[in-house]
DNA sequence: ACTTTTTGTCTACAACAGTCGTCTAAGTCT
DNA sequence: AGACTTAGACGACTGTTGTAGACAAAAAGT
């Protein structure tokens, strides 16, 4: 397991999920987006990107036009997995059986996750007979 | 869906677990249980616990020498799972996948886990042909 | 050249979580 | 009664997160 990275806020994560799916982009970019739609300051989301990149979740170089352009530092999936087991450790304390029994409470799951829940199962099942042969 | 309750923080959380799962106890025994594990000041987790009783997750009443016993508001169950799925809208903007991503990836998933997530995966599928006649 | 806009840093402040000391009221012990 | 312990309320300080204004430097418009 990766050492925890530092801790990220609500409103950190939505911009960061969001520079992580919309490709790289100057701040400006971000501002509108983010800040438009949540009626945010402009220095507000400026703010939040200048963190995320102090605690090393963003990189940033100049373009042509010497204007900042923001990245993620880690693919979003990944992120956001670790992101669930840290939640996992720290809020439920390891359990998982909540996490299960919250997936048993979404109604419509899309096709994609079902399916992979359906393999995870099977593979669990096959792992499970192996121990007890 | 239940109107957010307030967030709880890590340290919060470890206390309300605890009072849940080790029935109505008074103070002094999670003083003893949680502070002596981490090696926390009596004030500490008093204060901690005062903020959970008015954040609404304890309620508490005198017992027969006066002392105050606490205890959960909620089941343990219905709470945390009430967590998963408040942490999967503000944390993964609402994105599931991750948790099933995340589940995959947890090695010797206990066998009720598994059961359930089985019949889960069952249901959905039945679900799923349904709407597809 | 002068004004306006854009970009980025810095400072600040409120709310909240984690931490704990002080202090008082009420028991208990001797 | 006087000393000691316990239970609980209060206040206080710190770091983090959400929020944003002030300001400087650079660019662009006129």
């Amino acid at each position: 397991m990766e050492p925890d990275k530092p801790n990220l806020g609500e409103h950190e994560m939505e911009v960061l999920r969001y520079i992580d799916t919309h490709g790289p982009l100057a701040a400006r970019d971000v501002v509108e987006a983010v800040g438009q739609e949540r009626h945010l300051a402009r220095t507000t989301v400026l703010t939040v990107v200048e963190r995320l990149r102090k605690k090393g979740y963003l990189k940033r170089k100049r373009n042509r036009e010497g204007v900042f352009v923001y990245a993620s530092c880690e693919p979003q999936a990944e992120l956001m997995q670790d992101l669930v087991r840290q939640f996992v450790e720290k809020m439920l304390g390891g359990a998982v059986s909540p996490v299960v029994a919250y997936l048993a409470s979404v109604k419509r799951l899309p096709d994609e996750d079902l399916a992979e829940m359906q393999k995870l199962v099977e593979e669990l099942k096959a792992g499970q007979k192996e121990e007890q042969p």
